[in-house]
DNA sequence: GTATTGGCTGACGTAGCGTCAGCCGCAAGG
DNA sequence: CCTTGCGGCTGACGCTACGTCAGCCAATAC
């Protein structure tokens, strides 16, 4: 009995007849004869590569980089590391997504409605030149001419743009406020850099120290910003100014 | 200028004219106007339509559940969570299926071949009987009899299906102890549990806490488990044996 | 007159099969 | 002898969200 039929191979390998026609049709795993109207017959040198294919396939290959491996075109340690470098990309992408997920559940849940234009954009211009006489008075106008000017002349695909960035930054730091993590966690401040990288993108140079500590007293004092922030959670426009600060005195 | 042609939608939104032709095709977003030789023509509406299409969709959302919430047939707090629940289990999957990659490349790096085998079956049957006599000596008839004899009228399903588990469960507690995590850990005993119950499973019976006891030494001390142990790393046989230990002690 | 720009409608390709549909051969039961 | 049933075979469509041609039309600029 050195001999087996698909459904055979199938039963023993836990896999589909169909599965088994597909992997013939694409060259992967061809039986050992096509005899007799065509039947299907695997010997045991298939039954090993099956295991073999089946082996590299549950740990996530494609089959067209299975099929390299087994044919010796491709170093099996070599895919896996690539591999093993994707996976770890699709994770980050996923916590990522997570975070800003459940930040817009939240969103949702209190109320607010779901607009991309929350964050800039949509104010009337006299209500805005408003805030900006109050706020220049308060912090000062290289930070809010820079904070509000700089949003002025923005395509509209980067108007889009930025409010996901910004999104995205507050949904990572909400997650890690939701699990308790203090402003001054390595973790926080992980995602604080990428907001100064941020701000420094837009504003076109990096903010001094000062500056960046203004830009967070904006955010909780001036009720616009302060408003778009606790959005995202009660609290949570302080946690971004500590958050701020923190990067501020340790790192600028 | 309330009007704009494909084109122009496409670079205020910043999606290609191809995605707003895909949309109209799926009924998705249709323009407001299809006249003049099929020209599209997209008011604001239709703009304010997409922003939430593209917001949705950003988050994960497959198309025909965007078109869902958008119509008011879902509601979007409902779909998000559900959604929230998916990514999760996604990433606890990706979690586990690094943990396997990188198990691999180390046993494929430490020289190993790779093949389900490794873990059982393989051996002739004189060998396997020796080691039977030897370790029963050692560490009563009850555990090794078991441990050996359930395995013996398994389909070649099983067979595949059973090291695929032990290499799941040995990949996760790989991690976490290359990690720095204790045996007695609450993550890793949260795997061990998951061993202990695949063992539970194959043994027909919840193993008493000197029979699992007795099954860690024999990881640690019988030679044929003891080196397919150590391949996921030195000293993993020790590290798995202590943690058994303490949820014997602990939980047994 | 022609080159450019922009738009349109098909239609194929993608990953890995699931799921029919339709046809063939072999064996047992009536 | 005919029918039924089992197993196997070959297409071919379906799924996701478009990217990427191919081929054709219309208005505009030179």
């Amino acid at each position: 009995m050195d001999v087996w039929t698909t459904a055979e191979v199938a039963r023993l390998a836990g896999v589909s007849a169909r599965t088994l026609r597909h992997y013939d049709a694409i060259g992967l795993l061809e039986p050992a004869s096509h005899g007799h109207g065509g039947l299907r017959r695997y010997g045991r040198p298939e039954l090993l590569r099956l295991q073999q294919i089946l082996l590299l396939k549950r740990l996530g290959l494609r089959l067209d980089v299975v099929a390299e491996i087994l044919q010796g075109d491709l170093d099996p340690v070599d895919a896996l590391k690539r591999h093993a470098a994707e996976i770890d990309t699709e994770r980050t992408r996923l916590d990522r997504l997570a975070a800003t997920v459940e930040a817009t559940i939240r969103q949702l849940e209190g109320g607010q409605p779901m607009a991309p234009e929350t964050w800039f954009g949509g104010l009337d211009p006299a209500t805005e030149a408003h805030y900006r006489d109050e706020a220049r008075r308060r912090w000062g106008q290289a930070v809010v001419e820079r904070a509000w000017e700089t949003l002025q002349d923005l395509t509209p695909e980067e108007r889009r743009a930025i409010p996901e960035a910004f999104n995205d930054i507050n949904a990572r730091l909400s997650a890690l406020r939701q699990a308790g993590k203090a402003a001054d966690d390595p973790d926080v401040q992980e995602v604080v850099v990428d907001h100064y990288r941020l701000i420094a993108k837009h504003w076109g140079d990096q903010p001094t120290a000062e500056a960046y500590r203004g830009l967070g007293a904006l955010y909780t004092d001036e009720p616009r910003f302060k408003d778009t922030y606790e959005q995202v959670g009660d609290g949570f426009a302080a946690y971004m100014r500590a958050a701020m600060d923190a990067y501020a005195e340790a790192s600028l």
